[in-house]
DNA sequence: CAGGATGTTGGGTC
DNA sequence: CGACCCAACATCCT
């Protein structure tokens, strides 16, 4: 599930039950999940912090800790990768299999839960290793503006559905949220950015917001017929706009969804 | 049983 | 260097 909506919503989920709360201890039931240090060190750097305000950038959530030296407490990195989420559970409730870390606090625990094990967490002691573990990473597509967007594509070449999905392009957007931002744009996926006008990255600006405005506020990509991604529920998908049967095939290396007659090949 | 899934990385190619 | 493609990762579902 995981893109930018979801991410957010994961650490507004944060922010209401975890923030404030002070870490009793750590728990690994699969440790494979943490990738730059152990279960022993994670423990022992968060043990007995408060969580503090997290932070997130692109699908990278950042569970800060409330600082106890001048430069702050060690932050938690995560990345949920196809399947993560988190949940807020009593410390009696029963743990799901896929609970993969669990930060056990004084008034419940949070759990790391992990389907597929492609994401991961990762403990950055100081704010500089935060940006080793996550790598270079474009604006936030949340805080992206128009005049932002005309000038990042200025200087790409390549396709526009694969340049919105590159992280270091812009962060945060996913296959979902990249083809409903095409669609409610009318740009067909495969189009090349340098065959884009004006208007189309105006119109391409106007989808992602629209996009990510809707799909922030509820927490993930609506599936309502109205959207595009409703498709990806359905036998033979159509238009939600115009009633066309949906073309599907791979771009950028994903699986995509158009429409034939909303986002023709050539402008 | 094969293939695919909302993500990223690393390798090879042009 | 820029861009593309694919395989791999791990697990479940159709």
């Amino acid at each position: 599930m995981p893109e930018l909506p979801d991410v957010e919503a994961f650490r507004r989920y944060l922010v209401e039950h975890a923030t404030g709360h002070r870490i009793e201890r750590v728990t690994a039931p699969d440790a494979d999940v943490i990738r730059n240090t152990t279960p022993q060190g994670l423990g022992r750097a968060m043990k007995h912090r408060r969580f503090a305000e997290p932070e997130r950038h692109g699908k990278w959530l950042l569970a800060r800790t409330e600082a106890a030296a001048p430069r702050g407490g060690p932050t938690v990195v995560l990345h949920f990768g196809m399947t993560g989420y988190l949940s807020w559970a009593g410390h009696d409730e029963p743990r799901h299999e896929h609970d993969r870390i669990v930060f056990v606090c004084d008034a419940g625990e949070l759990r790391v839960n992990m389907m597929r094990k492609l994401g991961g967490v990762w403990l950055a002691s100081h704010e500089d290793e935060v940006a080793e573990i996550t790598g270079p990473l474009g604006l936030d597509a949340w805080e992206l503006g128009r005049e932002d967007l005309e000038d990042l594509l200025e200087n790409r070449g390549g396709g526009i559905k694969a340049a919105l999905m590159d992280q270091q392009f812009v962060a945060g957007v996913g296959n979902l949220v990249a083809d409903e931002t095409l669609w409610r744009a009318r740009i067909h996926p495969a189009r090349g950015v340098a065959d884009l006008d004006r208007d189309d990255i105006g119109s391409l600006h106007a989808a992602l917001w629209h996009v990510l405005e809707e799909s922030v506020s509820q927490g993930h990509v609506p599936r309502q017929e109205s959207w595009l991604t409703h498709a990806r529920d359905v036998d033979e998908p159509r238009c939600p706009r115009c009633d066309t049967p949906l073309e599907k095939g791979s771009v950028a290396s994903r699986t995509t969804y158009w429409c034939p007659s909303c986002q023709p090949e050539l402008k």
